[in-house]
DNA sequence: AGGTCAACCTGAGCGC
DNA sequence: TGCGCTCAGGTTGACC
């Protein structure tokens, strides 16, 4: 479900409960997510500092005091929910009452914390994860391992694009889709990207000539902070931490557009749909090549 | 080595 | 109402 900026966007809801704050009381609800909890998880968790929440690709990364990091990924339909009373209405996290936190079928982690407030950790289709990994090894770890750059940090530039592109025979929507290539994109951005930057999602990724680099690189960063800054896309799972959806699927050109008329200033296509390595494609036939 | 594709799960929406 | 089919924001491992 969640790219980018979802996920960003959650993690950006779950900061005031979180950072600075112990885990009170942890339960998990199954044995197991998209891989099964680490031997005592919950236990591990309680009592636990949380000293800073970040994100590295899709994951929101929360540095435990004792050495260790909470990984949560929040798969296709991931999500997290903040319960909270009167005072972290305040600072803007109530969502529902904290009564009957985590009950519902698909609440598979209910954490509180001291802040205080209850964190549910929902997702139906099992796609998610929540694991804990070592600070200092994390990024030796299998999950981060291999991980491409961050889309809107300074290393993700035109040299690098270029290169990572090079030679590449795969199509470049699947290109931008695999997080070793860069990290944080998914079908719907990607979609997004190409349109803005008027590359076709079949052309090749290795075909792309050296000036149409920077526009596709300037378009990558724009949808997603443009997105970012609307609370990312609700579609049918996602809301942020706080229950508000986001507003960034209203502004969409292309995903979920197929027969629509494209967007684009004095172009008169039709958005079209297809299939791309199992996932689907949106795009202008007309503007983009 | 590089690239494609099914599998993992559950639910919603649609046509009949 | 209900059945069967398709589709869904991601990742991984098996296969060509």
């Amino acid at each position: 479900m969640p790219e980018l900026p979802e996920v960003e966007t959650v993690r950006m809801g779950l900061a005031p409960v979180l950072e600075g704050r112990k885990f009170t009381k942890v339960v998990t609800r199954r044995g197991d997510l998209r891989v099964p909890f680490p031997r005592d998880f919950a236990k591990r968790l309680t009592g636990r500092l949380v000293k800073r929440l970040y994100r590295r690709a899709k994951y929101i990364l929360a540095d435990l005091d004792g050495g260790e990091t909470l990984v949560i990924h929040l798969g296709m339909s991931g999500r997290m929910s903040v319960y909270a009373e009167g005072r972290a209405r305040k600072i803007g996290v109530y969502v529902h009452d904290a009564a009957g936190a985590g009950t519902g079928k698909h609440d598979h982690v209910v954490m509180e914390t001291d802040a205080p407030a209850t964190i549910v950790f929902t997702d139906h289709r099992r796609f998610g994860l929540m694991t804990l990994v070592g600070t200092e090894t994390l990024d030796q770890d299998k999950l981060f391992k291999g991980l491409g750059p961050e889309p809107l940090s300074d290393a993700f530039d035109v040299k690098y694009l270029k290169a990572a592109l090079d030679g590449k025979r795969t199509p470049i929507k699947s290109a931008l889709l695999d997080q070793r290539v860069v990290v944080g994109l998914g079908n719907i951005y990607v979609s997004e990207a190409l349109w803005r930057a008027g590359i076709s999602p079949k052309r090749l990724a290795g075909s792309i000539s050296a000036p149409r680099i920077v526009p596709l690189l300037r378009a990558i960063h724009a949808v997603l902070h443009d997105a970012i800054a609307a609370g990312g896309s609700s579609l049918r799972d996602y809301a942020q931490a706080d229950g508000n959806l986001g507003e960034f699927q209203h502004c969409f050109a292309v995903y979920d557009r197929a027969g629509s008329p494209c967007r684009k200033k004095g172009c008169k296509g039709t958005i079209k749909r297809i299939v791309q390595a199992g996932r689907s494609t949106f795009y202008c036939p007309v503007c983009q090549k």
